[in-house]
DNA sequence: CCATACTGATACTAAATTAGTATCAGTATT
DNA sequence: AATACTGATACTAATTTAGTATCAGTATGG
């Protein structure tokens, strides 16, 4: 059981990445530098400068840079975009057996717990990451 | 991004459906209650048995029966059997890039995360589900 | 004004995990 | 001995995750 895919691994990875500098960065800095593949880590760089945490410069010495505060990138958001909704368990059967009670049973534990680490990854932004990075430098 | 798989989940359904006799119930008629495929709640139902939740009674009339008390029964078992560790995340190039302190903050706070989900998972046991399914017959 | 070093977009393949099926052998009951 | 079951295990299918490849377009420096 993983709660965080490569695709969002890499992606906090690459924004930790963009937050060491104002300029605009490669994505074959990033690649090198935290040894994702390139075109993997490619796509992800470009879902992130689509859903707004990055901006991308075209062109020769382009790059990615961070767009928003690493205070404002909440780690649920990333994950919400590389792996969907937080969402620990389906209720398989949905409409027709939740009318079976055991399995509701289950279920609503299971969304109580589901609140839980949703409420972790909301409280957790870059900003944690970056500092707590810094930290261990000394 | 699911916590349980539906193995996991056909166990807990299973071993639910056990609870309600202290007769042997043939797979065949939890596949029928449950709705859940016949030929893979067999597997499970052995695995289940193999690991001393569930005793099976071979030959006509035979069955499965739940072998502890729900109490006893906590869902990280199932899940650990079914599923593996529960661990959020694997602390990729473990030992090459955990010199890299940015990717270990991370899974320092990936950790915390998993520390609360396993709690959860550990203080959640079969009698809660049972329980919990009675009061919601009333 | 063009070679270069980059991103945008997208199609594709590979690997891993999860879900489900099928089959044959053996056992207890009636 | 027929029946209704489990034990064991091999197999396939479906889904998700990971990774690759390619072509088109853009900004910059010489």
């Amino acid at each position: 059981m993983k709660l965080l895919t490569k695709n969002t691994d890499y992606a906090v990875r690459a924004l930790l990445e963009l937050s060491k500098t104002e300029d605009y960065v490669s994505a074959k800095t990033v690649s090198k530098n935290q040894k994702i593949p390139y075109q993997y880590l490619r796509k992800i760089l470009q879902t992130l400068a689509k859903n707004g945490w990055a901006e991308a410069k075209e062109g020769i010495h382009g790059g990615f840079k961070l767009k928003a505060e690493p205070s404002q990138i909440r780690i649920s958001k990333l994950i919400n975009i590389f792996q969907g909704d937080i969402e620990l368990s389906d209720c398989l059967f949905r409409k027709k057996i939740c009318f079976n009670r055991k399995h509701c049973a289950l279920r609503k534990e299971l969304k109580k717990i589901e609140k839980l680490v949703v409420a972790e990854f909301e409280r957790l932004t870059l900003a944690d990451l970056v500092y707590k990075s810094k930290e261990a430098e000394i």
